[in-house]
DNA sequence: AGTTATTTGTCCGTATGTATA
DNA sequence: ATATACATACGGACAAATAAC
């Protein structure tokens, strides 16, 4: 229940009340948030309050919103493994209006950037995880029998 | 100048002018914005579309805004650099209000998370480079004499 | 097919609170 | 203290996209 004598503010309250409700699973992926109309009768807030619920878990990737379609709670994507090479420099920002059309990001996801001297790659933070090289094999453990790791090229 | 038959929402006019202004050095790190009744005067819109247009450049990362205060054309932080471990996995992603306060990290800022079978680690985006370990040195080269560079790499 | 209802997006105005200058 | 400025919350209105019939 909301308070309004508590020293944080509605939408922030409503906010944390749906994402609690996100992570304990009451709301799991793919399903429908209740609508904005709803939602503000529900709490006797207006609907900007609602709204502004609603942008708060926009912006931190939790749920995506569609004009005329209720809000849903994003699915997790699946992520590729992107190898990252050595003397890379790994860093993350938001992507710009024009970066996330270019690339299909959506709202609340970061863009990760790998560069090195040559070259730099971006990558959608909700689409890729990058990995670094394995640890380098002990003195004798060099090319042991052929366990799951082949010691030429993996494609 | 705003234009309202463009099929662009006016606060995402307003986002797109104040970020060309920014990134052209018009507005440069440290600087001031106009307040909102400035704006919104200037632009003959709504005190609400010029909010709405902050929040887009906050949620970007671009401005940082405070209350009573002007917004502030955020400052690029000085970055760490963090080494990241052999066989580590790198993602990134927007942190949580609560996640936020305890790093102290500002709107529009991706957290980086540094995760091996031991451990796991978080850096603010803005503050944080990670690197990889050094292309391993050719054979022959190893132990070379000293240079910054060794000899047959190509970088 | 088309028509209506629902739902989110945008924009306006106003008021009040709270922090800064 | 006064003025300025951002944050929050309310209300209303219309547009645009989707869903339902």
């Amino acid at each position: 229940m909301l308070d309004r004598r508590a020293d944080v503010s509605l939408y922030r309250q409503l906010a944390s009340a749906l994402r609690d409700q996100i992570r304990h699973g009451e709301l799991p992926p793919g399903a429908e948030l209740p609508s904005e109309s709803d939602l503000s009768k529900r709490h006797g807030v207006s609907r900007d309050v609602v709204r502004d619920a609603m942008a708060v878990l926009r912006a931190e990737g939790l749920i995506a919103t569609v004009r005329g379609r209720r809000a849903m709670v994003r699915e997790p994507a699946v992520k590729v493994s992107v190898q990252a090479p050595p003397a890379a420099e790994i860093t993350a920002r938001m992507p710009t209006v024009d970066e996330r059309r270019h690339w299909n990001i959506l709202e609340g996801v970061p863009l990760i950037t790998v560069r090195t001297t040559d070259m730099e790659t971006h990558h959608p933070a909700d689409r890729v995880v990058v990995h670094t090289a394995p640890a380098p094999a002990p003195d004798g453990a060099l090319y042991g029998f052929g366990g799951d790791e082949a010691p030429s090229d993996s494609g």
